[in-house]
DNA sequence: AAGCTTCTGTGATAAATGTTACTGTAGGTT
DNA sequence: AACCTACAGTAACATTTATCACAGAAGCTT
């Protein structure tokens, strides 16, 4: 266990993961699984250990726009900030693949920045790389078109998963760039006839 | 001048003004300036005390995408984000309104971090509150169309400026919404028809 | 006043995206 | 096989946004 948790997270002191597995909680989800809700109140910070996330922010009409994926190693930025008030949680986040989480008690939060120095760190730059991460989305929406949208995000996808199979069918993709269905599947046609991808049922290959 | 930071930021620990009066320098700039490009290196946190700042996103090809206003008791989220690692900037500041700030050297960003509390929770609400802002510009373009986000910007300027004029041209709110000119202006033109502004040349009141 | 620049308004048109409607196909169920 | 459902393709059309072209008004300079 203590391995695990070590080879995962390498820059925590053996300090720092022994009061993470004294005060810690490990917890498996499905695929699928609703781990937090916009609106929630978040009693927990959350490591992945295994398997993937993806956090969305819902729109009021009930869109669910991807913002990014959390995979092991990293932690729910979102979960800290709010922790440390003890504020509504602002996204949504959707186990994609089986995940094991750590749960932190938010007290540990707070108490552990100023014993750990390796926590800091690692809080310091979980919030960098979300604030970055938020930042590219900004980016995509504010000054690209939907077919470079696609592509980014057919090319995250694969970068998520290691593998150049898209398994999910244009109405999921549509939803998560908040588009038509009919849109993304035209736009997947030009990028066929561009020899980018293949269409399958329920997949795209990602040929470049 | 410790009243004044004092004053300005009411959280401060007299031991963290008096470290701050210490280490800090204090800067005016005046309106128009650039204070940071993206892709600089950051050297210092930036604490506002006086005078207002925008907080841009630069497309490539050379938009400039408003996210949000800082203002006296604030701070750049980002410069303290990428000080701690000093990281390169991925925003712009520009001033908009003559300003003064406080500049902190980065290894006091750390250092005050385990020494004051009232520190570590400026920065923490310091994260939290631009993350919430960021999501929020996110909401707009992603699900809202540009007559509501052009609402949004005059009712965000006006809330910033503590007033109910706009003194802008077209353009620049063009430029700012990352959309052209003619569109602001037959927007405007509606709003005008609905009687929720009321336009002059470099200025729109709003009426409600 | 004459001349210049910037700002604003607006029509015409183009391009991108969203919507509606319908078709066919793959795969599963009975 | 017959049936059902989810998925994918596509045409036609509506809407939104972008671009082009031009004209008039406001303010400044000379």
């Amino acid at each position: 266990m203590q391995h695990s948790i070590k080879s995962i997270f390498p820059n925590f002191s053996n300090e720092l993961i022994a009061a993470i597995e004294k005060n810690g909680a490990l917890q498996d989800f499905k695929a699928g699984t609703i781990l937090m809700r916009t609106g929630q109140y978040i009693k927990n910070t959350v490591l992945i250990t295994k398997g993937k996330i993806k956090i969305y922010r819902e729109g009021e009409d009930g869109g669910e726009f991807l913002m990014y994926y959390l995979q092991p190693g990293q932690a729910c930025a979102i979960s800290m900030i709010c922790t440390a008030k003890s504020e509504k949680s602002q996204i949504m986040a959707k186990v994609v693949e089986d995940v094991s989480v750590m749960m932190i008690p938010l007290q540990m939060m707070d108490k552990w920045m100023m014993e750990h120095r390796s926590w800091y760190e690692f809080v310091i730059e979980t919030y960098r790389n979300r604030f970055e991460e938020v930042l590219e989305v900004v980016d995509n929406i504010a000054f690209r078109s939907m077919d470079e949208r696609l592509e980014f995000y057919l090319k995250r996808h694969s970068d998520a998963c290691g593998c150049s199979e898209v398994n999910l069918s244009h109405q999921e993709i549509a939803a998560e760039l908040n588009t038509s269905r009919e849109v993304v599947s035209r736009l997947l046609k030009k990028m066929e006839q561009r020899g980018l991808v293949k269409l399958n049922r329920n997949q795209i290959e990602l040929l470049k």
